[in-house]
DNA sequence: TGTACATCAGTGAACGCGCGTTCACTGATGTAC
DNA sequence: TGTACATCAGTGAACGCGCGTTCACTGATGTAC
């Protein structure tokens, strides 16, 4: 068996990182994967020895963003969920809406930093957003339980979280950015609370 | 002089015309040059009669979205604001997350639409946008006045729009979609009411 | 009024470039002896 | 321990297609006489 038995599969993982992070950065029809395979340190022609097409790795990019992003909920969710699954969720919002993650390209969550290339491409990508949606509205349903609307909360909390983020990075006014990221925050937490 | 003297003019606005409803659709960079203007029944070459390259067109485009798009705040407000501010905006609440627009390709607002497209153009584009999000913003606040949070709440209520169908238009689970929507609309609509 | 003409909006074939994909090849590595 | 071998991750040239753009041409229309 030449190289090691996980030789390849770091190979793979290193290229859905660098695709993930240029995805999210310039979108998924302007990033090629010349650019994704430079970056990662390889050469072209390699990328189909770990996937069959643009659109498998797209998938596969998205669906990292749960195991890899920092924001993770997963990662949030094993060091906290269980002693305290409120302070989960408010951390997660908090995070969610902050500075350091609108000004950082490479900490987004795919949710909006591509939700048209994802409305557009197939069903693969389609499902692992499904998933992350999911993932999320889960965190929130943990914390509001056993509120009998804890499911409509917590959907509610990832629309205005979504929705926070997709305006603050359209908008080319400052001001507004902020106050808009602000009420969703607020509105946020009061959701949580109530 | 052949043709009349309108003639011309009257055919780049049916291009721009055109060229909107597919960018809605299907996304600026998925819209091929050709597909415009078959849309305008005319062929490709013509084209360069009227713009010189692709990338005026967009910005044609864009700045027609804010007064010929069907959601336009204005229309509506011209319509009932004066009469009663908070029927308008529930009326604004229903018909953003309605049924009726999301599968109506046409009637889509920019806002969730294009995000992707808009956050990475040029500052044109952005400061349309941020025009639409503050007459949104305007209806939500006039309903709420004078309340103290008004401004906070209205923004609020533009978060779970957008929020809302951004998720719903992303993911390709039916019930998912359905409940998110609906979730936001119950919370847009509390929020209105409290 | 009718006809010849000039203009220019519109046509469609062709070009060129970028990018996803393919393919024959290379060379690094683990295994066998 | 050293060497020959087999495997397969990675290489990079080449292909093909799509699309933005160009260009020589066409033909519809207003104007002049």
């Amino acid at each position: 068996m030449p190289y090691s038995a996980e030789h390849k599969s770091q190979t793979r993982a290193r290229i859905v990182e660098c695709a993930r992070r240029l995805f999210n950065r310039f979108g998924f029809e302007q990033v090629t994967i010349d650019q994704i395979m430079a970056d990662a340190g390889l050469t072209r022609g390699g990328f189909y020895n770990h996937f069959a097409s643009k659109d498998e790795l797209y998938a596969a990019a998205v669906a990292s963003f749960a195991s890899c992003n920092p924001f993770v909920v997963r990662q949030l969710a094993r060091k906290r969920a269980i002693e305290n699954p409120a302070a989960l969720a408010r951390r997660l919002v908090d995070l969610y809406l902050s500075d350091e993650v609108l000004e950082n390209s490479d900490l987004q969550c795919p949710l909006y930093a591509l939700p048209g290339d994802v409305a557009r491409a197939g069903l693969l990508p389609q499902s692992a957003y499904t998933e992350l949606i999911r993932g999320m509205a889960h965190v929130y349903r943990a914390a509001l339980n056993p509120a009998r609307d804890a499911e409509r909360r917590a959907q509610a909390i990832v629309s205005l979280c979504v929705g926070g983020m997709v305006l603050a990075r359209t908008t080319n006014d400052a001001a507004l950015r902020k106050s808009l990221r602000a009420a969703a925050h607020q509105q946020a937490l009061a959701l949580l609370e109530a």
